[in-house]
DNA sequence: ATCGACATGATTGAAAATGAGCGAACCGCG
DNA sequence: CGCGGTTCGCTCATTTTCAATCATGTCGAT
């Protein structure tokens, strides 16, 4: 038997059943451990099922996926970021939430806070579905895979019902010159009408995204109300924008 | 058996009779007393079941979701019944799910496949979003902690948009004389708008959802054109649908 | 025929999981 | 209350599993 047919085997012996044990297929197979070792190691590698201590189990959606909140970069400012965030907002308010992880990481905190939360971004969603306290409002429409957002008029047309105290974006530039910017067109377009629905406009950008210009213009910076970020943004930076009259938090 | 399966099993057995004892784990597991206390310690500590002395019980509404204890109760036959309905869609298909944890398990198949998918459930989406083939779009609504469903006009708004030619119905209860029906009245209603905009009616159930009824009616099992079931499902009972020209599929 | 690339199987020391033993804590019951 | 039996959490020895390494076998190319 050949390597490929094996671990195709393995993969739908583990589809039918959610978890399989090494020796299990190695007698099912005909083979070594050894060689079953490496087959679940390498499947693993791909992603395409998480190894455990005496076989291998499904991956869990969301385990894998790009923008996990675990392997997110600059995971600590991110953190304080998000909790600055969530500090500032208050009992009762409104929030209307883009996605990315620097986001996620303040609605993880907004669990349990009486708060109505309008979002377009699945992992902002599931961060809070677990939460009695908050209410969730999806905004729905077509689904992007790489940053779990929904787009489209679905989306746009759900926004659109609701009147927003705060507006928490994710960008992933922010330029003086050319605003607020994202990488996808169609998320750019979406979280624009969030922000023309909201009363305030806080953008959650760790300091990698300040001065950057990506392809998609959600806003001018004008439109933002208040910049939280790290320690780690250039001093004119920061000055040039409070010279703007915004809040810039600094964390 | 290996710890993952161990587990699975613990939970599903939970799911399936509310509270488990240690010794009766042990001797149905085949595994030590100590095995099964450290189990359920380290399934107590994410939060899947609250342990008590002498067994466990199922965490109490409130905190955790109930979502997780629901998916491990009759995971085999699910898993079959999911595979089942996976199989018999086709390319390019409109596809519309309810959110179950049997519904999911069909998601989890449908990844890669040319299909479009219109739900109102978080996991199901979750589950399609690392696909590429597959476009996902998610109704959007107020998010429902219990289910991972949204409901609501906007979700009936989003249904409504769409012609779909399969609508896989996940539900709780399934009685010839009071039809098909779940918990919770907002649901129903989402579903109902759901069943209305379909072609097709596939109602995926295992064997412990026939003959039962909950209380929120989503329609007469005569608007079901095929149920998907396991080899638990009472002969008469198949009987009776396959009278009234209903596709019974017995995995 | 020889070589090299690759897959497989066996070996080994380390790590993890398991099972048994033992006081301490807890339950039901008088 | 207090008591006996059960259950718990802990430690320690044993078994299982792991990852790494090396040896063998297969195949195709030179």
């Amino acid at each position: 038997m050949i390597k490929e047919q094996r671990q195709e085997r393995i993969l739908s012996e583990l589809a039918k059943r959610g978890s399989v044990g090494v020796v299990e297929l190695s007698k099912l197979l005909g083979v070594s451990e050894a060689t079953v070792r490496r087959d679940l190691g390498e499947l693993a590698g791909h992603g395409l099922l998480r190894r455990t201590h005496g076989g291998a189990a499904l991956v869990e959606r969301g385990e894998e996926l790009p923008y996990h909140a675990k392997a997110a970069a600059y995971l600590p400012e991110k953190r304080r970021i998000g909790a600055a965030a969530a500090a500032l907002l208050e009992p009762g308010q409104v929030i209307g939430c883009t996605g990315g992880t620097t986001v996620a990481q303040a609605a993880r905190l907004l669990q349990g806070k009486r708060l109505v939360v309008v979002t377009n971004a699945l992992n902002i969603a599931l961060e809070l579905a677990g939460s009695e306290e908050t209410d969730v409002i999806m905004t729905g429409g077509a689904l992007r895979s790489r940053s779990l957002e929904t787009v489209g008029h679905i989306a746009e047309r759900s926004f659109r019902e609701f009147c927003i105290d705060v507006a928490l974006l994710g960008a992933d530039g922010i330029s003086i010159k050319e605003g607020i910017t994202t990488y996808h067109l169609a998320e750019a377009h979406a979280n624009r009408v969030l922000v023309e629905r909201s009363r305030e406009v806080w953008v959650l950008a760790d300091h990698s995204k300040l001065g950057k210009v990506t392809p998609a213009v959600i806003g001018p910076v004008s439109r933002m109300t208040r910049l939280i970020t790290d320690a780690g943004a250039p001093d004119d930076f920061v000055a040039s924008l409070r010279e703007q009259g915004i809040d810039v938090v600094v964390v």
